[in-house]
DNA sequence: GCGGATCAC
DNA sequence: TATGGTGATCCGC
């Protein structure tokens, strides 16, 4: 192996992820230099399965590359002169439209879950630790760092490093109670701030700066000493020794008022307190700094943890600044555009969000580290990269990002997965399956999800990862529903390998493709097959059940019918609240147009409920569901026998659809207990009429063309 | 829509 | 002994 592949195992940003620059150790001060680091990894990774597919996707890195600098020789003078023109004239556009007006502060806890843990147990304050497990480190302290020991190395490998380093395992209650503290104080400062993570977030204060303008200054006045971490009453939090017990992560880095905090003795802090109160105020101006900077002291002062804060015009730049100080410190980019192509000019495109290994690997290639590059081969880089790419490679250049902090919206998908030493048995890993995908069930469940798509993924024990996707016309959301389509692909994947078995490590399921609030009304497939089982009068429970999640509780919904048609009048498709679409109210209206019957309103509706079969559409004299249902049932059953009698005589109705259909492709209906013909038959139809009745034309469409053909056959 | 990859934390 | 879990996005089919 060559050099630069070990760089990329032992990565080659050292000046980047040591920022505490291991030449820097102070006379009898343990620690490793560089050079001893990166042996010790790599003795302790070659040779394994993981090294050698680390090799293996550095090799898929190479050749990527190599394609790109062969296109790259392929092009004319001329044309990246043409590339020149188009690429300048949007930046031009962009340079137009940069928004200096904004304030925003990218705010992020020091080493934080090594620094919780250090607070909560003093004795590790003065050792080498990390967080994590012999497996996975998620991140170190300072005196571990000297050692090479950080986040995303795995533990015993670690402990190579550092024979003394203490491993404490993962506590996220913990975290995210001191998480919540803190974003109690963001929010302070802006309510609408934007979480990255347990320990990091986005803030524009522009509003707060504004109005902080207007503020008495008693309204930036805070007492040392005295915040909320002295609630709890260890001996730690005496007045004297509140400002010192911040873990010292980084000791080269004081936090807030160390001067005092050492100097002073106990009488002379005592007394001084009495006397002296004055001194024990700290007063913050009303600039941008300053309110960072009485930020993060109240989150010192709170939690005992320090936080590094980077203040710019957009996120782009005030991320990259909260790492410039970092540890305890922070960075402001003013807000003028001289000063953000100054900051821009020698940034290494490493630091950059987004440009990860492989991208910073594939633009060194082309000569590029810093910004300055990138925006000097900025027509080179949009004949080479896609536009999104390229776009993007030149929003950085010119100091560009987003100015306003928008929340996420909707999550897109959610999955779980589990690494384990081998598994080689068919038996174990269905079993593991079904466990996932029990897992996933319930987190579902908790956000009231449902998706069309499931995700199976497998990773070998030579660490190659495998996704295999699977979407049906219908919502899956319960342990059976994605078991079903999950272990159809797992059996798919076994019996690809068969006779050899598969030696998995991890498995995952994932769920994706969930319902656009106005599809939320969906049934699952399951629920909605049980209509033709209206013999068994639990159906209509079994369908309420199902679809508890996506019950909506608002009191004054319409219905679903009414909303329809409100939005049929007004030309457009209104977005539903997610109301309660019984498979049985596919005949059902209800004559009182205004009131659901949940609402707890104080007037009383006389509502009456008409019961009209879809599929004779005659109007049926009952108010009993069970006898409307089975009449439904069997008007369905009546109708299909017919046709199935008609299209062909001697065709047996009850006959298993496997003697139609492919093999893959009755998987799915299989799973879902369709077995025969009739009952295909049946659901098909069944779903048509919903659809029809709910005016899904779209699904209509593909949904008939997805299954003409089998329709043809039967 | 699928599958592999990249990226961030 | 031993190299994570979750979610998003992009690219090229």
């Amino acid at each position: 192996m060559d050099h630069q592949e070990e760089q990329e195992i032992a990565p080659s940003n050292e000046g980047f992820q040591f920022r505490m620059g291991l030449n820097d150790n102070k006379a009898g001060m343990e620690g490793l230099d560089k050079e001893k680091i990166n042996k010790i990894i790599m003795e302790a990774t070659k040779g394994s399965k993981f090294y050698d597919n680390e090799l293996k996707k550095d090799q898929q890195v190479n050749q990527r590359i190599e394609k790109m600098l062969q296109q790259k020789s392929q092009l004319t003078i001329s044309q990246i002169k043409k590339a020149q023109v188009q690429v300048d004239k949007l930046a031009l556009e962009l340079e137009r439209s940069r928004d200096l007006s904004r304030v925003i502060v990218h705010v992020d806890m020091d080493a934080f879950y090594a620094a919780v843990e250090m607070r909560d147990n003093p004795e590790l304050k003065d050792k080498p630790m990390a967080v994590g497990s012999m497996s996975m480190l998620s991140t170190s302290n300072y005196l571990a760092r000297r050692f090479g020991v950080r986040a995303a190395m795995p533990g015993f490998i670690a402990k190579r490093l550092c024979p003394n380093l203490y491993i404490v395992p993962l506590n996220f209650d913990k975290y995210r109670a001191v998480s919540k503290e803190v974003r109690e104080i963001f929010s302070e400062y802006d309510p609408n701030f934007l979480p990255l993570s347990l320990d990091e977030a986005y803030l524009d204060i522009t509003d707060h700066l504004e109005e902080r303008l207007t503020w008495p200054e008693e309204r930036r006045r805070f007492l040392v000493g005295t915040g909320n971490s002295g609630n709890n009453s260890t001996a730690k939090c005496e007045p004297e020794e509140t400002q010192c017990t911040s873990p010292e992560l980084f000791e080269d880095f004081p936090t807030f008022l160390p001067d005092q905090c050492h100097d002073r003795s106990r009488q002379d802090t005592e007394r001084e307190n009495k006397e002296r109160t004055q001194e024990n105020v700290l007063v913050f101006g009303t600039s941008a700094e300053e309110a960072v900077r009485e930020m993060r002291f109240r989150i010192e002062q709170k939690t005992t943890l320090t936080a590094s804060a980077g203040i710019a015009p957009n996120m782009m730049l005030a991320k990259v600044c909260s790492d410039k100080n970092k540890p305890n410190g922070q960075y402001i980019i003013p807000h003028d555009r001289q000063a953000v192509t100054d900051f821009i000019k020698d940034l290494p495109i490493r630091k950059v969000p987004g440009i990860g290994k492989v991208t910073e690997k594939m633009l060194r290639a082309l000569g590029i580290t810093t910004c300055t590059d990138l925006y000097q081969q900025r027509a080179l880089l949009s004949l080479l990269f896609s536009d999104t790419s390229w776009h993007n490679f030149l929003h950085i250049s010119l100091g560009l990002g987003s100015t306003r902090i928008e929340r996420d919206g909707e999550r897109k998908s959610m999955s779980t997965e589990r690494t384990f030493s081998e598994m080689s048995s068919a038996e174990e890993q269905y079993e593991l399956c079904q466990q996932l995908c029990k897992d996933l069930a319930e987190d579902l469940n908790k956000e009231g999800l449902k998706g069309r798509t499931v995700t199976l993924k497998l990773k070998n024990i030579k660490f190659e990862v495998k996704t295999r996707a699977s979407t049906v016309s219908y919502v899956v959301s319960t342990e059976d529903e994605i078991f079903s389509v999950a272990k159809e692909i797992l059996k798919a994947e076994i019996d690809l390998a068969s006779p050899e078995p598969l030696r998995l490590r991890l498995m995952g399921v994932r769920i994706s493709g969930f319902l656009s609030e106005n599809e939320k009304h969906q049934k699952s497939i399951t629920s909605f097959l049980s209509l033709s089982k209206a013999t068994k009068t639990k159906c209509s429970e079994m369908a309420d059940k199902s679809d508890q999640a996506t019950q909506a509780p608002a009191p004054q919904r319409e219905s679903f019918f009414n909303q329809k048609r409100a939005a049929r009048q007004q030309g457009l498709e209104q977005g539903s609240t997610s109301s309660e679409q019984n498979v049985n109210d596919v005949g059902l209206k209800t004559t009182d147009e205004s009131k659901a019957p949940s609402a707890p309103s104080s007037s009383v509706c006389h509502e009456e409920t008409i019961f009209i079969c879809p599929v004779c559409n005659i109007r049926q004299d009952t108010s009993n569901l069970a006898v409307f249902n089975r009449h439904v049932d069997v008007c369905l059953n009546k109708g299909i026998l017919e046709e199935l009698q008609e299209h062909n005589p001697n065709q047996d109705p009850r006959r298993p659809i496997k003697t139609d259909l492919r093999n893959g492709e009755c998987i799915k209906l299989t799973a879902l207990g369709v077995f025969q013909l009739n009952r295909l038959l049946n659901a098909i139809k069944h779903l048509l009429l919903l659809l029809r009745t709910l005016h899904f034309s779209t699904y209509i469409h593909s949904f008939t063309t997805h299954f003409q053909r089998k329709l043809e056959d039967c």
